[in-house]
DNA sequence: CATACGTGGTG
DNA sequence: TCACCAAGTAT
């Protein structure tokens, strides 16, 4: 019985590279660095405030997606100390398209209890890095080498992959095993002298050269300690992440009009989108999806019919579906969504909740909620239809 | 260890 | 169109 990582035949504890080797990978990689390092608006700097906006940006986020909201971010927020004095709507409001929008929380948080407690200044070391709400291994490891050059190892999703084939790791990365070899890997590699940008170069090679698909192998400095490429497995390693299944839903957002303002409620701490600001929403049941299929306006009787009960139970008022405003096609984790927008007329009833989570809105001040990005598309069509109207 | 959490880009 | 992927963390 042998298990998943020396399906080849080599224990785990045999793979990792000798001294020998250990100290041209550092040497190979650093000179390629100096030559082919990306300038990233987070790399020309120490300042851990960046270095932590930037990294918290980056989880699960693509580079190119994070350049403008990071630029756009220090501008609004240039110190943890202003950060800190914000209201969390503005901090989300920044936030507003790029996603997984408990880092905004955490970030404001993590900002006050930094001032609160430090004066406002970053802890230096890594295990205290990683107690901050939102700072997980990796991220610790990140700001602790980054900004103060410490020796802190990293494991992300370009490293995971560059660790696996310089070891041709044939297990699951993913699993405990395979992050105890990576991780124990990334710390062994690390150098002495600047393991901050040792720790970048790794990264800018996983993410420019060792890539997920077509690994460009022969500019790599890194293929001849590369033991993936020695027995050209690069396209079997890392194995792949299984991925759940996706099921179909329709949706429908209907925002009610009322003279010249439109319904907004907050969505709840357990909803999708926690916190942010939305016209009211329904799932469509499955009964009404053979009218969905037809042409939209068609289906408005009878979303007017089944969900005039949801609607004054979730808002207390209610309203008259007039018109299909747009269709929505959106993926969010594992639902391909199709939402369908409606307007309506405010007839009757009084808001359930206070005025802490539901509000009449002029489109004006739209601008300043925090929107998730199917809200925001439908705020933006309503104001200009609005402006066009009037 | 599995799942929730978002969105946009790419082949 | 669609599956896959992205500088992960919290629970």
């Amino acid at each position: 019985m042998s298990s998943a990582g020396e399906c080849d035949g080599t224990p785990e504890s045999e793979l990792i590279p000798d001294g020998n080797r250990m100290t041209r990978l550092r040497r190979n990689l650093s000179r390629w660095y100096a030559a082919n390092g990306r300038e990233l608006p987070w790399r020309a700097t120490h300042d851990p405030y960046r270095i932590w906006i930037s990294e918290i940006m980056l989880q699960q986020t693509t580079v190119a997606a994070v350049i403008p909201y990071f630029d756009r971010f220090l501008k609004q927020f240039p110190t943890v100390d202003v950060l800190a004095a914000a209201d969390e709507n503005d901090v989300l409001r920044m936030w507003e398209g790029l996603g997984y929008y408990s880092r905004a929380r955490n970030i404001h948080t993590t900002a006050r209890q930094l001032v609160a407690e430090r004066d406002g200044t970053f802890p230096e070391d890594a295990d205290e890095l990683q107690r901050l709400p939102g700072i997980g291994r990796y991220t610790a490891g990140a700001i602790a080498s980054f900004a103060f050059d410490r020796r802190a190892p990293i494991v992300e999703a370009n490293t995971l992959r560059l660790y696996s084939r310089l070891l041709g790791y044939q297990g699951d990365p993913r699993s405990s095993a395979g992050q105890k070899l990576l991780w124990r890997f990334a710390e062994e590699v690390l150098p002495r002298k600047q393991p901050g940008r040792f720790n970048q170069a790794l990264m800018e090679l996983g993410s420019t050269v060792c890539t997920p698909t077509a690994p460009d192998c022969p500019k790599c400095p890194l293929r001849t300690v590369c033991r993936a490429f020695a027995e050209n497995l690069q396209s079997e390693i890392p194995r792949p992440k299984p991925r759940p299944q996706i099921t179909p839903v329709v949706e429908a957002s209907i925002a009610i009009r009322r003279a010249d303002t439109y319904l907004l409620r907050q969505r709840r701490p357990e909803e999708r989108w926690a916190g942010l600001w939305d016209f009211p929403r329904f799932e469509v049941g499955p009964d009404l999806l053979s009218q969905a299929d037809e042409s939209p306006e068609r289906m408005v009787p009878f979303l007017q019919q089944s969900l005039r009960q949801p609607l004054e139970k979730l808002t207390g008022v209610s309203a008259e579906l007039t018109s299909v405003v747009t269709e929505l096609r959106h993926s969010v984790t594992r639902y391909r969504i199709r939402l369908i927008c409606l307007e309506a007329e405010y007839r009757d009833g009084r808001l359930a909740n206070g005025e802490e989570t539901q509000q009449w809105c002029r489109p004006e001040e739209f601008e300043g909620l925090a929107f998730s990005v199917t809200g925001r598309k439908l705020a933006r069509l309503l104001s200009q239809r609005d402006i066009g109207s009037s």
